[in-house]
DNA sequence: AAAGCGGGGTT
DNA sequence: AACCCAGCTTT
């Protein structure tokens, strides 16, 4: 084994994980399941805002076997909310491969690990240290700026080269005997007090050997250059109504949202004309006639990680234009990616964003 | 190496 | 309005 660097501030940090560290579910358990479901949820996203989720995942699929069992509608219904939706269905082909090749345990290496769908570098370190022990980094966003303000590393963190340059330092520094505290450590350390914008070396318990801090340079550190562009899209939205039954869309098995319902929607359309046109093209090849009202009914942007939709809500009715026919047959005939259900089946479904915040227009019917 | 992929809290 | 979060996959 190679021989290990263990500098003073391991120990120190350990001991203040031992008086600070945070309470959560799926510490301390033992179970690989529980902390690969978590480390999953956790990936860009803040601990607070997945725990609520956490819990009800468990309530849903508390084992391994459970969520093998799952449908893809179902994982990706309970994630609904939270994000990068591939994480949910990844998670579940992940555990499908463990309870199918792997005879249901969790595997105790990181080639096995890392080969499983939604397993990366971060979360295989992460699980073999926290639920087995092994010696492993799990090199994520607090680590890398943490170390880059330890050692003073003033490669782009984002980059590869600072990635490599910094894995390889926590690999030096990581302690054997204890692995999984070590970097839920830097975990909540980098949460609490060497946080991105202004740590709060006053209540550090590792500046005294922190090149940042003693450089006077924690203004420059980490360094980040990211280059993602945001762009604009005009999205029209038809809230369509055939009685009691909406209109809606199962958006294409690719890209943004995908397999996600919505409202039938046209974008970039320049204007109201151009939008009413294309929504009767849509709804016409289903066999409706439509009438649209020019009445915005509400409008709202929706940022996500690299566009912007400016959406524009109408509401408008639908006519059936074939032979009188009863909802049921209207309904089998659709195609698989539409459907036309009650407003108080909206919950049975996945929602694609910001179409979710757009059912409370629709009236309650009990 | 770069782009795609969500949503929300913080500054 | 920019930043950034317990990242991974595809191109």
């Amino acid at each position: 084994m190679k021989e290990m660097n263990n500098p003073k501030w391991v120990p120190q940090l350990l001991a203040w994980y031992d008086v600070n560290k945070r309470d959560l579910p799926w510490r301390d358990c033992g179970d690989p399941y529980k902390v690969w479901v978590s480390e999953v949820m956790s990936q860009q996203t803040r601990i607070e805002a997945m725990k609520p989720y956490y819990d009800n995942w468990m309530r849903l699929f508390p084992t391994l076997e459970e969520l093998a069992k799952a449908t893809e509608d179902e994982v990706v219904h309970a994630w609904q909310g939270l994000g990068y939706y591939s994480r949910a269905r990844n998670l579940r082909l992940g555990v499908q491969d463990v309870v199918n090749n792997y005879g249901g345990v969790v595997p105790h290496n990181r080639k096995d690990m890392e080969s499983l769908k939604g397993v990366g570098s971060y979360t295989a370190g992460a699980v073999l240290s926290m639920a087995y022990g092994e010696p492993e980094v799990a090199v994520d966003g607090n680590v890398l700026r943490i170390y880059a303000r330890l050692y003073g590393i003033f490669d782009d963190i984002l980059g590869t080269k600072g990635k490599k340059a910094i894995t390889a330092i926590v690999e030096d520094t990581l302690p054997h005997d204890r692995p999984g505290d070590f970097n839920q450590a830097l975990m909540d350390f980098g949460s609490a007090v060497c946080i991105p914008k202004t740590p709060r070396c006053g209540e550090c318990p590792i500046v005294n050997t922190c090149y940042a801090y003693q450089h006077n340079v924690t203004d420059q550190l980490p360094v980040r250059i990211k280059k993602t562009k945001v762009v604009d899209v005009p999205i029209f939205v038809g809230i369509l109504s055939y009685g009691d039954y909406y209109l809606l869309h199962k958006r294409p098995n690719r890209g943004l949202l995908r397999s996600m319902w919505e409202f039938p929607s046209v974008e970039n359309a320049d204007s109201y004309d151009a939008a009413e046109s294309g929504l009767t093209e849509l709804v016409g090849a289903l066999g409706f006639g439509l009438s649209l009202q020019p009445v915005i009914v509400k409008e709202l942007t929706h940022v996500f990680s690299h566009r912007k939709w400016f959406m524009k809500a109408f509401r408008g009715d639908l006519q059936y234009t074939g032979d009188h026919t009863s909802i049921e047959t209207i309904q089998t005939q659709l195609p698989k990616d539409w459907m036309l259900i009650k407003r108080e089946e909206f919950a049975d479904y996945a929602w694609a964003g910001p179409h979710g915040k757009l059912t409370e227009l629709c009236p309650i019917v009990e």
